[in-house]
DNA sequence: AATCGTTGTAACAAAATGAATTACAACAAA
DNA sequence: TTTGTTGTAATTCATTTTGTTACAACGATT
């Protein structure tokens, strides 16, 4: 099964603030329209990345905007925010394996080392990758279209 | 979203198949046993690994084998061999960004290197670890099991 | 050739999750 | 008080996973 989409829509909504922040008030409706998902979605997705410190949320008067410095936040930071799996966990384990069979009882402690050290090398490699990546790339990409 | 369990249970299906070859047949029956689920997630998962060409499982008479040395099967290729996902992709990129937004038009463009990067991260560490390494600490705590 | 246990697979139901949408109270600024 | 917006609940729809029943196809054995 695939990581939601929730995570490059997060993506999309910190390169959409960082470019129009200047010019713009970054309503749910403004992101709705460059993401192209309804507005609730992203406002859902606001709110995940409010709550891990992320960005900030004016109610009332509206708009959103980032709350650190681009390049001390992660893709990290954004899965473990969007994410909605409770345990945090990349690998769903067979719930109930016997206990009357050997493989069974033991196959928990044999796997669950290597499922970490799996969903450890994806973490490491999105912990690598801030947003002032993605907005240094956006703008050589919007120039590039001049 | 999680990774399906199909894919801890086709491993778990080879840690049973090693273990148990000599002393039983390897029916659809007694791994689902085992795994604890139906006997027909059972028999689908064996046929995601014989088209892979990892198992060989016998018609008529019934049972299966492991079809390669152990230490030639990687978590990867049988990560490839149950996973449904058409593309092989691991994140589920938004289907449709505007393309009348700076930034919509280049999301993909911007991402898609970055994404590729975490997914390779993933799929190496997968392809580092074996079947061989699977049995080998199967046998490890069984025997603590003494 | 008839039987028996098993595989291969279709069909369907059930559960979980994702995503779209409507609706509206709460809120802040003008 | 009005206006535009956020925060969130409720509902629906679609997709995927998992469980289950059913049965034809198959191969070995008697």
């Amino acid at each position: 099964m695939q990581i939601s989409s929730r995570f490059t829509i997060a993506i999309h909504i910190f390169a959409c603030i960082d470019t129009f922040e200047k010019d713009y008030k970054l309503t749910s409706d403004f992101l709705a329209g460059s993401v192209n998902v309804n507005p609730v979605v992203i406002r859902r997705i606001l709110q995940q990345l409010k709550q891990a410190g992320l960005i900030t949320v004016a109610r009332g008067s509206g708009g959103a905007s980032i709350a650190k410095p681009l390049d001390e936040i992660t893709f990290l930071d954004v899965y473990k925010a969007v994410e909605c799996v409770s345990s945090g966990e990349l690998f769903h384990f067979h719930e109930n394996p016997s206990d009357k069979c050997p493989v069974g009882r033991n196959i928990h402690k044999v796997l669950d080392d290597k499922l970490d050290s799996i969903q450890k090398a994806m973490e490491d490699e999105m912990a690598r990758i801030t947003i002032a990546d993605v907005i240094e790339d956006t703008k050589k990409f919007i120039a590039l279209e001049q």
